[in-house]
DNA sequence: GCGACAG
DNA sequence: ATCTTGTCGC
């Protein structure tokens, strides 16, 4: 049986200088009928964040306060409450500057290709309560690597006016080459003839994970952090620390693994 | 028409 | 994302 969705919500109306604003649309049969609304607004987004793409975060622009941070957000409970978290690291030594972490209720469901509306709301609230203003911003997620080019790591950006890089782990859309089996080995990430990023092996002998442009950064440089912000684990740091501090195993403490098991 | 499909 | 123990391998 093919489950039958009708969505009517104001899940994220977000007015900046970029206005965007989702009121409702409407979901029926696993298909978005009705997305008049983001589409223009995504498109103007899309516009505008093209002519940032370019900047560059070089690695003097994160000295002082240094700060690249995660964000990732747990899964619902059985009442529908879930946590986005964000940690703050300084760069390069990745300890941790700040956590923060806003709980509420997931009520959208989850769909490929509108993850934006499920996770957003969270992470934003996360967000507000910074006070740190980070460089750069690493998203469990996919940035431009997606069928409207422009998915979570793209609206958060674009939000907060900050640099974010999409790493996520697994395709959205897109397809790429086999690449080495060397840590940093790396493969574009193409879909229709674009290129939209990057396939990178962030350790040997383990799946790779597929970067792509949030917000304000170019594909080459966001693709150098992401391998700069590695420690040895399949995720780069900010990310799964940003995943712990979501799942509650991360408190202030920059190590716990000794309470850590599985 | 059918399969694929971030978390 | 989640269901799930021990196990094989670097």
């Amino acid at each position: 049986m093919i489950p039958r969705v009708r969505i009517h919500a104001p899940y994220i109306s977000v007015t900046s200088k970029f206005v965007i604003k989702v009121e409702c649309f409407i979901i029926q049969d696993m298909r978005v009928h009705t997305l008049h609304e983001w589409e223009v607004s995504i498109a103007r987004a899309r516009e505008i964040q093209l002519s940032l793409a370019k900047r560059v975060v070089t690695e003097s622009e994160v000295t002082n306060p240094c700060l690249v941070v995660g964000i990732d957000i747990s899964s619902p409970d059985a009442q529908g409450v879930a946590r986005g978290a964000v940690v703050v690291l300084r760069y390069p030594e990745f300890s941790i500057v700040e956590v923060k972490v806003a709980e509420g209720k997931i009520t959208f469901p989850y769909i490929p290709g509108l993850l934006s509306f499920r996770e957003s709301p969270l992470i934003l609230a996360a967000c507000e309560k910074l006070c740190n203003v980070p460089d750069l911003i690493l998203i469990d997620g996919q940035g431009i690597a997606h069928p409207r080019r422009f998915g979570l790591a793209s609206h958060v950006g674009l939000f907060l006016d900050l640099p974010t890089i999409g790493c996520a782990k697994s395709i959205l859309c897109g397809r790429h080459q086999p690449l080495g089996e060397e840590a940093g080995s790396h493969a574009e990430l193409l879909d229709k003839g674009e290129l939209i990023g990057a396939a990178l092996r962030t350790k040997s002998g383990v799946r790779p994970v597929y970067v792509s442009v949030g917000h304000k950064i170019d594909l080459t440089s966001a693709l150098q952090w992401v391998i700069k912000c590695c420690r040895g684990y399949r995720l780069p740091e900010p990310t799964r620390l940003a995943h712990l501090a979501a799942g509650g195993m991360l408190t202030s403490e920059p190590s716990c693994q000794g309470k850590l098991f599985n």
